[in-house]
DNA sequence: GCCGTTTTCGGCCCGACTGTTTTCAGTCG
């Protein structure tokens, strides 16, 4: 073992004592005596061997003692023993400008927060204000020291891509040699994870386009720059791939670069069996290499003897079988969703009153709203007490008085107890018109437990809806292990609705079990979880899931008007 | 943790700044 990897475990085991909280005269001893082997001319090894270690300024008899353990094992106790009492994550913390160890280790010790995903979820969720030594200032500027020190990942959530692509997609619609230009790849098809943007430009001049692209503000480098395609990364991290082509080549190149690969292949091979050549340029016959003129999308597929097949679906998931048989659904919209389920306000974490969240969604076209606060055993997010639910409920009861354009539903989003349990007696749940259950502490069962206690919870004939079914944290946190087709048959036994929760951290449920619940006859609910009024807009995410798992309207819960979901629950729950 | 020594335990760099808290803790350099 070299010096130099001697003294990172030193520091490493610095950082650890301060995590710990360890006085902080230990900590710079460890901290010194890797500076000290750092700046060491010696070999080390020879040191060891020679016994004279201790006469090196800074390193006393213990640190003596564990050098010598790690050149002569290559490892040392002290240090796996330290390492194994915290996440790993936690070192990512640390990175993120005004957190030191202190304020990681309390988060870490009162919201389990092991990565950087799940503190900026936490942020947003508001769950830092509360905390002792945190406040409001402290949850913004974390949440900007993230986006600072977010490196270029390999993947990106739906909607930072997104925002990104429809910026620079406006900039380059205000240059004058942009005749066209469309977001195209991973994000056309509205995948939940984004490797790089796709842009496709429609132009005579791709040499002006190129440089216009190139030389766009937040632009660091250019990772390539030819005749029609050019590549950047931007300041953010993500990719940008732009292709030019001429006006004519637009719908063939927009199919092609839409993706995805699997998807165009199996649309080249009925091509050919249908006497056609299909690539980014343009649909050709076989016999004479002519052209087959097409002025979109859905007449290349027309050509083919299809139907059109939405981006989203574009999957290779049967989606062209459905095409050639005229059975593609009739997906979903954003303009269907009447209402807004699964909203938090001030009672619990969120961050608006009833009142502003009213008007938010009105604004947005709404007309009903479901709020679900935590349920009292989430205490890290202000769960309610009955006292709570009851003054809730006295407001929210003023308000539909008052206002007979639009409605509020009396939810709650009630914890799955560990033992598969709701989190209040019957005669509690009794006065909501809709439960949410959903997991929130105990993440790490095994399958078996954690699929039992959700069965359990399935089986509450109080249970509404199922919220953010795995758990998962895209990017940040796998979900719950646990038997999800087990879950999707509990659900359809017992009625209960399936949220497809639109965050975009959670896109939870994951489309392609979207599909099979939506093919089971499951009934779904699109739901924001906002805790926020701009998280009310995350729906667009959500019914972008519900697109990609091939869902039309009728199956989503909160496409129903007011008056149709009214009935419907209070059926359920007679 | 180390060091030094008034030889066995007390001192070890600390000020600016921020945000929270209401006199100070945590971070940073």
């Amino acid at each position: 073992m070299t010096k130099d990897k001697v003294a990172s475990i030193l520091s490493e085991i610095a950082l650890l004592l301060e995590l710990k909280g360890e006085s902080s005269f230990k900590i710079r001893a460890y901290e010194n005596a890797a500076r000290a082997l750092l700046q060491l001319d010696e070999d080390l090894a020879e040191l060891v061997k020679e016994n004279r270690l201790g006469s090196i300024k800074g390193i006393g008899k213990a640190l003596e003692q564990k050098i010598t353990e790690l050149i002569t094992t290559g490892q040392l106790k002290y240090y796996e023993e330290l390492k194994s009492q915290f996440p790993p994550g936690l070192f990512d913390l640390l990175r993120i400008p005004g957190l030191g160890a202190k304020k990681v280790r309390a988060l870490y010790e009162t919201l389990g927060i092991t990565s950087v995903g799940e503190l900026e979820y936490a942020c947003k969720e508001n769950r830092l204000v509360g905390l002792p030594g945190f406040g409001q200032k402290t949850q913004e500027n974390i949440l900007k020291g993230i986006d600072y020190c977010r490196l270029s990942s390999d993947k990106h959530l739906l909607h930072e891509a997104g925002a990104a692509a429809y910026d620079i997609q406006s900039r380059l619609k205000e240059c004058p040699e942009v005749q066209e230009v469309s977001i195209a790849g991973s994000l056309r098809r509205q995948k939940e994870l984004i490797k790089d943007i796709d842009l496709l430009v429609a132009s005579d001049e791709p040499d002006v386009v190129m440089d216009f692209f190139v030389s766009l503000p937040g632009v660091e480098h250019i990772t390539g720059k030819g005749g029609t395609k050019a590549s950047v990364r931007m300041k953010s991290g993500i990719g940008v791939d732009m292709r030019v082509v001429s006006k004519a080549q637009y719908p063939y190149a927009l199919h092609h670069f839409t993706g995805s690969k699997e998807h165009n292949a199996k649309l080249r091979h009925i091509a050919k069996s249908l006497g056609f050549k299909l690539n980014e340029y343009g649909l050709w016959r076989l016999e004479d290499d002519s052209l087959v003129p097409c002025s979109s999308e859905a007449e290349i597929f027309a050509r083919l003897g299809m139907t059109y097949i939405p981006p989203e679906l574009r999957e290779d998931m049967g989606e062209i079988e459905s095409a050639l048989n005229g059975s593609i659904p009739n997906l979903v919209k954003l303009s269907d969703l009447k209402g807004v389920m699964h909203v938090h306000t001030r009672y619990s974490d969120g961050s608006n009153t009833i009142a502003e969240l009213v008007r938010e969604a009105k604004q947005q076209g709404y007309s009903y709203l479901g709020i679900s606060d935590h349920s009292r055993s989430a205490f890290y997010a202000g769960g309610l007490r009955e006292d709570e639910i009851k003054r809730q409920h006295e407001e929210i009861d003023a308000f539909n008085e008052k206002d007979k354009d639009f409605y509020i539903f009396k939810g709650i989003e009630s914890d799955i107890l560990p033992d598969g349990s709701l989190d209040y007696e019957d005669r509690i749940l009794d006065r909501f018109d809709f439960v949410i259950a959903s997991v929130h502490s105990r993440f790490k069962m095994d399958a078996c437990s954690m699929t039992k206690r959700i069965l359990a919870a399935l089986d509450n004939p109080y249970t509404t809806i199922l919220g953010h079914p795995t758990g998962r944290l895209l990017l940040s946190r796998d979900g719950y292990s646990l038997d999800l087709d087990a879950i999707l048959e509990k659900a359809r036994e017992r009625g209960v609705i399936i949220e497809i929760n639109a965050n975009p951290y959670r896109l939870d449920l994951d489309w392609r079990y979207v599909k099979k619940a939506m093919e089971m006859g499951i009934r779904l609910a699109v739901c924001p979880d906002a805790h926020s009024l701009s998280e009310i807009s995350y729906m667009i995410f959500g019914v972008a899931m519900a697109r990609k798992g091939w869902c039309e309207k009728d199956v989503i819960i909160n496409c129903l008007e007011a008056e149709q979901l009214k009935v419907v629950l209070q059926r359920r729950k007679e």
